[in-house]
RNA sequence: GCAGGGGUAGCCAAGCUCGGUCAACGGCGACAGACUCAAGAUCUGUUCCUGCAGAGGUUCGGGGGUUCAAAUCCCUUCCCCUGCACCA
């Protein structure tokens, strides 16, 4: 191989080889301490890009430095098949999605291996494996991957059910309505941002409509639905559409009267639902009168042609003070009716809706951009700082906000009221109907509301390691927020078979909360030493309970192994799992398993967006493929990119140019290395113990920075500062060959986290033995440190900056460089106001007083108290450290002598150091008089 | 609506928990120099403003406050982003 030139694809490959041939990614037990660390297992859904491969990243760095700190590593990994996700991926193979085919063709993907993907379980199949040989191998990535599992595998599935006994066996199983998305021809469909079952509507939200029963004299209801059942005290009136056709239909034994498109949704919400073959024309019913519940007043029926017959029931109530679209419906009727206003808000007067529409020049019912607008104008303002006035009775005084709930639950309660949901847009699935909302009346939830376990999963995550920490912060209140969730669907989805309803499917997020207690197991099914008829609840049972007696040699093996590996150390996850999987993780934990057996922490990182912030779509395939990426840029560039680029806890932006400058620094840094003048074993005391002391002192800042997974600060020590301490070494003249090996030694030991394959490739270099992947990582020794040295070579420096100071802004070319170092008698005021400030009494009086002490400061009265003034100001402003560094006695002048050969170098000129109290000295203008310590005095001819 | 995150020099991005080491890590870009026939790469230096002696001035979304001292603490205001459940 050409030396200069760093052959990264070739390198790579030969690295990855030789690890997974030697197996040393396997976990075994033999260090007595271990760290469990898993990604949140990635769905399979297609093919990933760079963006997924930066919490991978993370995971890999973390586990190789755990496991070159004295660990036994278990990184397992595997595949979140259940849901809809391969299902999604084969339905699109089999309509012909054209983008999908293309991509796959891309992939190299023959038309006869796409039929296949028709399958679900064969997109599940064909993807593990893209994921595991063409991304996390080819990433260096050291997961033992012989526990590889997917979540439709027959033992998992009976791990699952495991699970669920015990969750009903604790009584958090339990039944009750649920209303979710249904198309009447396909069933079940998902609606979400994918839109993997619907062709529109993705985005849609599902909102709740009061529906308050307002009578007619003739006993019908007509259901007006809200989302402020809290106005009902302000309704002067009914809005019916005058053009549209009304229908009756039997509502649980009332007659309602709603738009005909209302009711099917009603159908599918409410028990009994009988449409009758009565109509009733909108135009009929203006002018006649209806009841409003709760207040007891008969008002008015008027037409409105806003009144959406698609929107909910297509009956509206009128609130003309607080709603901008009733208020200019009624301005447009010139009925005389005035509005009621029931809600104080400040900053508004007595009518807040028309000081909307005043404000936004609405005029007409028709401007439904604007009138919009000021409904949310109106509703904001009005929730946040409204308080409903003396007109509405019991609620009379309180906020908007704090008793909306109450007045919905009070005419529910009373039954003047009804829960309709509908879709914030129009839902379309893909066989063309349109989604609605369906009641199912016995969905199984999972009580995450229960009082015990939410209370005791807070207690246990206040106990927890959690990066970052305002996740840790807010993670009790997610736990308080997140609700009963409902477990089991039925429709055309992979996952495990629920126990207690027959050909139900538990849903995806709740299969996967205990999952890494299968990689424990997932080692013996994969070598069939375990097979799935063997996974009895008694076998789950004792294995992670120590529950019963095992029943043969290989189950006591297997509890060993869980007893020594569980819990998780580390889950690592992306930020879109705060909300959801994070919480039913620690969740589950917490109801299933005794506290010793609970996940100790977790770690979310934020995303890889493409440039504008807009996150990179799994769909749609992602900006930059993997494997593509990988050969440009080089693997080790992109995982030094993702740990360097920013905090983990940041979107970062991809930037091809930027990678490429990761790339250029990994060549650069082989040819630094490889280049070094190794040869030459000329030790320099002073050069060499500094080279020590900085090493010293990064190895530190590296071992606390890993520690708390501070994988930036980590990277930046390493391949930033680290270099750059070589680099002023050889360009200070030091040529100590057996220093600059053990350094470099030290350096590849410190990248082989980030950067394992040149690492793997500059330890054979330097004539070791593989596997740098499993050597020791290195720790500091304390007295290796030299303060005398670093102040040294920060003196030096400082002089260097300070001469560039004064050439760039005099312009001039040195011809001779004077340098005059602070008299001893400067150093010793120094020093003696330092021990004061040390005991806590500097001051001037103090100072001067122990300064005049001594007689031959005394003979110099004068300068010392000058400079004493000035010191003990200076002194008040310093850190601690630098007040440790000014206690080092160097010999500034000696030092300095030392380097002279070097600044003469630098300066292209003769240079002379003088100290201020030699008998000798020369000081043509009479600098001598300004230097004080650490800060020589200088003069440029 | 609920919950959370963020606004730092041309750009990306550290710092903010524990106020002083901060004109503010690091990177990129730009400029100059070295190397080279040249380009690229690499190396060196400069890169807020002013300054012919190592200095001074003005900065960390806006406004106000606490302090000897604030990017960092407090108050207030404007703007941007993210998640929210049957999607994983």
């Amino acid at each position: 191989m050409d030396e200069s030139v760093y052959e990264y694809v070739k390198v790579e490959r030969k690295w990855q080889d030789a690890w997974f041939d030697a197996h040393i990614e396997e976990a075994t037990k033999r260090k007595g301490q271990k760290f469990f660390i898993h990604f949140a297992y990635p769905g399979v859904s297609g093919y990933l890009h760079v963006g997924h491969m930066r919490g991978f990243s993370y995971c890999d760095i973390i586990a190789r430095y755990k496991r070159m700190s004295g660990f036994d590593v278990l990184f397992p990994a595997g595949f979140h098949a259940s849901g809809i996700p391969s299902v999604g991926f084969a339905k699109k193979v089999q309509r012909g999605d054209a983008d999908t085919i293309r991509l796959l063709k891309q992939n190299r993907c023959s038309d006869e291996f796409i039929q296949r993907l028709t399958d679900p379980t064969e997109v599940v199949k064909y993807f593990s494996a893209v994921y595991v040989d063409n991304y996390w191998k080819k990433f260096g990535y050291l997961i033992d991957y012989s526990r590889i599992m997917t979540t439709i595998s027959p033992g998992y599935k009976r791990f699952i059910q495991w699970q669920f006994h015990q969750l009903h066996a604790k009584h958090l199983l339990i039944q009750k309505p649920h209303f979710a998305p249904y198309c009447p021809n396909c069933g079940p469909v998902a609606v979400d941002r994918s839109e993997t079952d619907v062709s529109q509507g993705g985005e849609a939200e599902v909102l709740e409509f009061t529906v308050i029963k307002f009578m007619l004299p003739d006993g019908k209801i007509l259901p007006a639905a809200t989302l402020r059942p809290e106005t009902i005290f302000g309704v002067t009136n009914m809005w019916v559409n005058p053009t549209v056709e009304y229908s009756v239909v039997d509502v649980d034994d009332e007659q309602w009267i709603c738009s005909s498109e209302c009711i099917e949704k009603l159908s599918y919400q409410f028990d009994k639902v009988q449409p009758t073959l009565e109509k009733i024309p909108g135009s009929s019913l203006v002018g006649k009168t209806c009841r409003v519940p709760m207040v007891n007043r008969d008002v008015p029926i008027l037409p409105g042609v806003f009144a959406d017959p698609n929107v909910a029931t297509g009956i509206v109530m009128s609130v003309p003070a607080h709603a901008p679209y009733d208020w200019i419906a009624l301005v447009e009727t010139k009925k005389p009716i005035a509005p009621i206003k029931i809600i104080d808000v400040p900053g508004f007067g007595e009518n807040p809706a028309k000081e909307a529409c005043d404000e936004l020049h609405v005029t007409s019912q028709t401007q439904t951009d604007k009138l919009d607008q000021a409904t949310e104008l109106v509703y904001k303002k009005e929730f946040h700082t409204g308080v409903l006035n003396k007109l509405c009775g019991p609620y009379a005084g309180i906020r908007v906000s704090e008793i909306k709930d109450t007045v919905k639950n009070d005419l529910l309660g009373k039954d003047e009221a009804a829960i309709l949901r509908e879709f914030s847009q129009p839902v379309i699935c893909r066989c063309g109907r349109r989604v609605v909302i369906k009641k199912i009346p016995d969905q199984w939830f999972i009580k995450y509301s229960d009082p015990d376990l939410t209370r005791e999963s807070k207690e246990y995550a206040r106990t927890m390691a959690i990066y970052p920490v305002e996740y840790w912060e807010e993670l009790p209140k997610i736990l308080d927020w997140f609700g009963d969730r409902a477990v089991i669907r039925k429709g055309s989805w992979l996952g495990t078979e629920f126990p207690y309803k027959k050909d139900w499917i538990i849903e995806p997020i709740s299969d996967s909360t205990l999952y890494p207690a299968y990689y424990v197991l997932s080692k013996y099914v994969n070598t069939k030493r375990l097979p799935p008829e063997e996974m009895t609840d008694a076998f789950f049972d004792y294995v992670f309970l120590g529950r019963g007696t095992a029943k043969n040699a290989l189950w006591r093996e297997i509890k060993d192994d869980f007893d020594y590996w569980y819990p998780v150390n580390i889950n690592l996850g992306g930020k879109e799992h705060k909300t959801v999987h994070f919480p039913v993780y620690i969740m589950n934990h917490v109801a299933i398993f005794p506290e010793p057996k609970r996940p100790r922490g977790l770690f979310v990182h934020w995303w890889v967006t493409q440039k504008g912030k807009e996150k990179i779509s799994k769909s749609k395939g992602g900006a930059e493929p993997i494997h593509e990426a990988a050969l440009t840029y080089g693997v080790d560039a992109m995982r030094l990119y993702y740990a360097h680029i920013g905090s983990p806890f940041v979107d970062i932006e991809w930037d091809a140019e930027t990678v490429t400058k990761y790339k250029i620094r990994i060549q650069m840094l082989w040819r630094l290395f490889t280049h070094l003048n190794r040869t030459t074993d000329k030790p320099d005391e002073n050069l060499d113990a500094w080279l020590q002391s900085t090493l010293t002192r990064r190895l530190h800042k590296i071992h606390e920075a890993y520690e708390t997974f501070d994988l930036r600060v980590a990277s930046n020590e390493t391949f930033f500062e680290m270099p750059r301490d070589l680099q002023w070494y050889v360009k200070r003249g030091g040529k100590n060959a057996a220093l600059v090996t053990k350094y470099l030694e030290t350096w590849v030991c410190l990248a082989t986290p980030i950067t394992p394959h040149l690492s793997e490739e500059l330890w054979a270099f330097l004539g070791h033995e593989p596997f740098v992947s499993t050597q020791p990582f290195p720790r500091e020794a304390t007295k290796d440190v030299s303060e005398y040295h670093e102040v040294g070579e920060s003196l030096l420096i400082h002089v260097i900056d300070d001469l560039s100071e004064i050439l760039k802004v005099t312009n001039i070319t040195p011809k001779k460089i004077s340098i005059y170092t602070a008299p001893a008698w400067k150093q010793q005021v120094l020093r003696l106001a330092l021990d004061l400030e040390d005991r806590q009494l500097l001051s001037m009086n103090a100072l001067m007083k122990e300064v005049m002490a001594d007689p031959q400061l005394k003979a110099q009265a004068k300068l010392v108290s000058q400079y004493a003034g000035k010191v003990a100001g200076d002194i008040k402003k310093m850190t601690e450290t630098d007040r440790q560094r000014y206690h080092v006695k160097l010999d500034e002048a000696g030092y300095l002598r030392q380097v002279k050969a070097f600044l003469e170098a630098a300066f292209s000129c003769p240079v002379e150091v003088w100290s201020a109290d030699d008998a000798a000295i020369v000081d043509p203008v009479q600098k001598a008089k300004n230097a004080v310590p650490r800060r020589p005095a200088l003069y440029i001819e």
